[in-house]
DNA sequence: AAAACGGGCAACCGCTCCCCG
DNA sequence: TCGGGGAGCGGTTGCCCGTTT
C-alpha cells in the first residue's frame, strides 16, 4: 500500500491503507469493547493500529459494527424505502440508511450508484444506432407527446385523499404515467401488423394500469382490475419510479423532451413479439414477480430493443 | 482459453458540521 | 465569539470477481 517507511519519524507517521486484516479488525473491535465507538484518533496514538481515526471509523461503521447485512442484497422493500428517500432527501445516505436497519450509507450509496449505472447503460444500449437486428420499431423520446417525470408526493406535501393510509410510499399520479406512456398513433400506423397488434396489447396493459385512479407505488405489480404486471412489465417500475429519471438519464433541457431527434432513446416496455409477454388472456404467473426491483432485471431484459429504425426498416 | 467488460464493494479523500475549551 | 480538532457525510476511485464475447 502508500507509505515507504524511511526513519523513525516517518515509520512514527506511517498510515496503513488499503485492505483491512484480520488483526486489524481484532484490535479494533478490542477497541470499540473497551471503549466504546468513539475515540477514533486515539487508536493510532495509542499506537494500537496504523490507521487514521476516519479509517478506523469507517471500518467499524461498514464492516464490524453489530447486526450488519453484510452481503445481503437489498431486498424489495429496502429497494422501494431507498427510492423513496432518495426523492424525498436527496442523496443523504446517511439519512436513508438509518431507516434501513443493517444497512449502512455507503451500502444505500453503492446501491444507488449500481442502480443510476444500469438504468444509463439500459438507455444507452437502447440509444445506439440501429444496428445488426432489425425487430419492433421502438418508440423514441420524440415520439411521445408529452413526456415528464412521475410526480412524487411526500408525507409531508399535500396528498390526495384516495392515497391509501397504509402505504407511506410515493405513489405514481396516473396522469404522468398515461403521459408517459402515450404513443403516438403514428408508430403504430408504421409498425407492420402483427407489431401494431403487439403495441395494442401492450397499451391494453396500460390502459388497465392507467384505469385506477392513483396507484400506490407499492401496489403496482399487482393491479387493481386482477391484471398482474408480468416480470417485464414490473420491470418498468425503476424507469417510471425514478424521480430524476429524465434529468439525470437523459442530457436534455426538460425543455426539449419530445422534440430531440438527437435523442433516441427507446422505452423499455415496448418490446418485439415473440418475447414473453402479456397477452389479454395469458395467465400471469406471479411467482415471475420478482422479490427485488433488480435481482430479476434479466441482463439480455432489452437486448432485444432497438433504437428507432431508419425509414429503411420500417 | 483469454481478453474485455460490467457490477459490486471496500476504502480513501475532501468538505462540512459540531462540540469544546 | 472564535478557533481547533474530531466526527460525520457524500463523492470518487480502484480492486476483485463473475460474465460475456
Amino acid at each position: 500500500m502508500s507509505g515507504k517507511m524511511h526513519g523513525k519519524k516517518e515509520q512514527e507517521e506511517y498510515i496503513r491503507k488499503g485492505p483491512w486484516k484480520a488483526e486489524e479488525d481484532e484490535m479494533l473491535l478490542n477497541h470499540v469493547k473497551k471503549y466504546g465507538p468513539r475515540d477514533w484518533s486515539s487508536i493510532r496514538s495509542k499506537g494500537l493500529l496504523q490507521r487514521t481515526g476516519k479509517s478506523c471509523r469507517l471500518r467499524w461503521v461498514n464492516k464490524l459494527r453489530p447486526n450488519l447485512k453484510n452481503g445481503c442484497k437489498f431486498s424489495l422493500e429496502e429497494e422501494r424505502v431507498v427510492i423513496e428517500l432518495q426523492a424525498q432527501l436527496g442523496n443523504r445516505w446517511a439519512k436513508i440508511a438509518s431507516y434501513l436497519p443493517g444497512r449502512t450509507d455507503n451500502d444505500v450509496k453503492n446501491f444507488w450508484s449500481s442502480r443510476q449505472k444500469r438504468l444509463a447503460r439500459i438507455l444507452q444500449t437502447s440509444a445506439t444506432p440501429k444496428s445488426q437486428k432489425n425487430k419492433t420499431r421502438v418508440p423514441s423520446l420524440h415520439d411521445v407527446p408529452i413526456l415528464q417525470p412521475p410526480k412524487f408526493s411526500s408525507p409531508s406535501e399535500g396528498e390526495p385523499s384516495s392515497k391509501p393510509q397504509s402505504c407511506s410510499l410515493p405513489y405514481i399520479d396516473n396522469s404522468e404515467v398515461i403521459k408517459m406512456v402515450s404513443l403516438p398513433d403514428l408508430i403504430k400506423s408504421e409498425l407492420p401488423s402483427s407489431d401494431t397488434i403487439h403495441v395494442e396489447q401492450e397499451f391494453t396493459l396500460f390502459e388497465n394500469y392507467k384505469s385506477t385512479e392513483q396507484i400506490a407505488f407499492p401496489q403496482i405489480p399487482e393491479l387493481q382490475n386482477g391484471l398482474t404486471f408480468s416480470m417485464e412489465n414490473q420491470d418498468l417500475l425503476p424507469t417510471i419510479d425514478e424521480p430524476c429519471f429524465i434529468e439525470e438519464l437523459c442530457p436534455l433541457d426538460a425543455s426539449e423532451f419530445g422534440i430531440g431527434p438527437q435523442h433516441p432513446i427507446g422505452f423499455p416496455f415496448f418490446q418485439p413479439p415473440g418475447s414473453c409477454r402479456l397477452g389479454t388472456g395469458d395467465a400471469i404467473d406471479n411467482s415471475k414477480i420478482s422479490d427485488s426491483f433488480f435481482d430479476d432485471f434479466p441482463v439480455d431484459m432489452f437486448d432485444h430493443m432497438d433504437p428507432p429504425a431508419s425509414p429503411s426498416n420500417l
